[in-house]
RNA sequence: CGGGGUGUGGCGCAGCUUGGUAGCGCGCUGCGUUCGGGACGCAGAGGCCGCAGGUUCAAAUCCUGUCACCCCGACCA
């Protein structure tokens, strides 16, 4: 039991003045939380026990599916980062320092390298797997820019699995394991999650998904599907384009003359005032982007994208992978005429043998309005298929809400949420570079495929909290709050004896309680109770007198009274009608 | 790294324009009253005004520099 007389708390009944986001606000206002530095807290009594809960769930579902729990260091030498190559891919975002003899370490940022050594020198034989390790760790990124508490840290305790089969197929169902295990975690965390389809990007894995919780403070724009389940990261979505139409349908390509019209705006413009009928939506614009290849090359591209859309830079270089894109400079490109790009003809760059690709929004058939390759010309009715074929499809555009859905059709959203898992499928990547090899069935060495799995555990308390709150304060689901039972003793009578009393019986049913024997004014207990956020409230306060005693639903703001005799086992009955099936504590 | 903002008791803020003995609310300590919605009275404790230089008889206030933090963006296995 917690007396909050001699609990190590402290609530404050103003908001921060660097808190901005909900989540920010009540945790540390609730005083479960303090910060230390900029992206590094503190955990206060009641937060940690929150932060235990939410670890203890994690942990329970990773044991289910057979995951086997190890503790790393976070301090590691340099070496292993090394053979990786992640000791100079990190960059700025490595916390490295010298150890007495000047020996450079870092405080690991995920551990990767460590769990393929492990399993490298442990492992000799097939019959060894599949196998999947886990640990709930501290891990440390110095981030450009920490923000919004615990939501994006530099030092944040995150749980990582890593499963090791010998083919293909294993990989696959223990990233299905994963995938099941992850849902039923934030099912039982009390999460409203989304999966959503994300970009491998350049581990070189092939199946990735994110697990977002959908919540306005989030960092991740999401794109789903209002009818069906599909759902997937701005930068990975598949957007259904206009139907396609029959490219000698369309009417003559024709050129006119358009002066000054450099852009989108000004072309629209002059074309309606030259009776032209054409929108922005109509026009084609051709963005100049420079490729960088891994081996260094650099390569121009030209991309085609409706004319009322920018180019999504994220979502072009997602789909072109493992190529970076940067802005090129059009002016130093030969046979380019800045304003007047156009891709139908064969001439100057794309005869010199420049790609041009187009988004999946321009389909074959379509016409657009679009530059002549000619200093104050454009063409109108130039149409894909029949005046020109680009050399492939890219996502590039951005993606707008009321897109539609590649899957049914429908119309899509958009939102906000906070990544708080992530599975994928890593492949061989650590394998090769740590020559993590098994000796198979016929006597053979056999490379190792590995799957890569994470959880934000402190994120996900500050994503639970941003979900799961009111004005007044915290609103915790059953499963990880503090406490099951916040009993609250007012008045100046008896009320606290008996308080106490029903707080013991409480506890010696197993309920962890939370017991208000500070015996100040009743508006500050009221208000810590709501601002703290345990599930049930029993109130023993002025009905006493009438043997009755108040229980308060935290969630839904609704009270009953009950007969003191029977308050233990009305409460002791919510708590366990709430708690979610499956449950193992 | 670019843009914006802020540094004044534990927390939230005023004071700075126009230089002159550092203030308010909350919290904290003591005594008394109060006790179902952040109570009240009285008496207290607590501050190198981010730091460093400069101007001045005198700097929280003006000038220069510097550091830190917050927000937006870039970045984010």
């Amino acid at each position: 039991m917690l007396r909050m007389s001699t609990l190590f708390l402290r609530t404050l009944r103003e908001d921060p003045a660097d808190a901005e986001v909900p989540s920010h606000r009540l945790l540390v206002r609730a005083g479960y939380v303090r910060r230390v530095a900029p992206g590094i807290y503190t955990w206060l009594p009641l937060g940690l026990k929150v932060l235990e809960r939410v670890a203890g769930i994690v942990r329970e579902e990773m044991d289910r599916i057979g995951g086997q729990e190890v503790l790393f260091p976070a301090l590691l030498p340099r070496e292993h980062y090394e053979t990786s190559g992640r000791w100079t891919e990190y960059g700025d975002l490595l916390f490295r320092l010298k150890d007495r003899k000047g020996n450079d370490y870092l405080l690991a940022p995920t551990h990767e390298e460590l769990f393929t050594t492990l399993v490298k020198s442990e492992c000799s034989s097939y019959k060894d797997l599949p196998l999947v390790l886990y640990q709930v760790q501290t891990k440390y990124r110095d981030e450009a820019r920490p923000r919004a508490g615990l939501l994006r840290g530099r030092e944040f305790v995150m749980k990582d699995s890593y499963s090791f089969d010998l083919d293909d197929e294993g990989l696959q169902s223990s990233y299905d394991a994963h995938r099941v295990a992850y849902q039923r975690m934030f099912e039982r965390l009390g999460l409203d999650y989304r999966i959503v389809a994300a970009v491998s990007g350049a581990m070189g894995g092939s199946a990735s998904e994110e697990f977002l919780a959908p919540a306005p403070a989030g960092e991740d724009t999401f794109v789903s599907c209002t009818s069906c389940d599909y759902a997937a990261n701005t930068e990975a979505v598949e957007v259904r384009g206009p139907a396609e139409q029959d490219p000698a349908a369309q009417p003559p390509l024709q050129v006119l003359d358009t002066p000054d019209t450099p852009t989108i705006a000004t072309l629209v413009q002059v074309l309606k005032d030259k009776g032209v009928d054409v929108e922005a939506s109509g026009t084609l614009k051709n963005v100049v982007v420079t490729l960088r290849h891994p081996d260094g090359r650099r390569e121009t591209l030209i991309v085609g994208v409706p004319g009322d859309r920018e180019v999504d830079v994220k979502r072009l270089e997602a789909n072109l992978v493992p190529a970076e894109v940067e802005a090129a400079d059009v002016s130093a490109v030969p046979g380019l005429v800045k304003g007047y790009i156009g891709p139908q003809g064969v001439s100057g760059a794309l005869a010199a043998g420049v790609r041009y690709v187009v988004d999946p929004l321009v389909v074959r058939g379509s016409a657009w309005v679009t530059g002549a390759n000619e200093e104050g010309r454009h063409a109108v009715n130039v149409v894909l298929g029949r005046d020109f074929e680009p050399s492939g499809v890219v996502p590039a555009a951005e993606v707008r809400d009321g897109d539609l859905c590649s899957r049914c059709g429908s119309p899509m959203s958009i939102g906000r949420g906070i990544e708080i898992g992530h599975i994928f499928q890593l492949g061989r990547k650590y394998a090769d570079a740590f020559g993590l090899d098994v000796l198979g069935p016929q006597g053979k060495p056999v490379r190792v495929t590995m799957g890569s799995y994470g959880v934000g555990v402190s994120r996900a308390v500050a994503a639970i909290a941003e979900q799961s709150h009111d004005e007044k304060g915290l609103v915790w689901p059953r499963g990880v709050a503090p406490a099951d039972v916040h009993v609250v003793a007012v008045g100046k009578g008896d009320q606290g004896g008996v308080a106490e009393r029903l707080a013991a019986g409480l506890s010696t049913e197993g309920l962890r309680v939370l017991l208000d024997d500070r015996g100040g004014s009743p508006g500050v207990a009221f208000k810590d109770a709501e601002l703290l956020g345990i599930p049930s409230v029993l109130v023993v306060g002025k009905a006493l007198a009438d043997g009755l005693v108040e229980l308060r639903d935290r969630r839904s703001g609704t009270s009953r009274v009950v007969a003191v005799e029977e308050a233990v086992q009305a409460v002791v009955d919510e708590v366990r009608a709430d708690r979610p099936a499956g449950a193992v504590g």
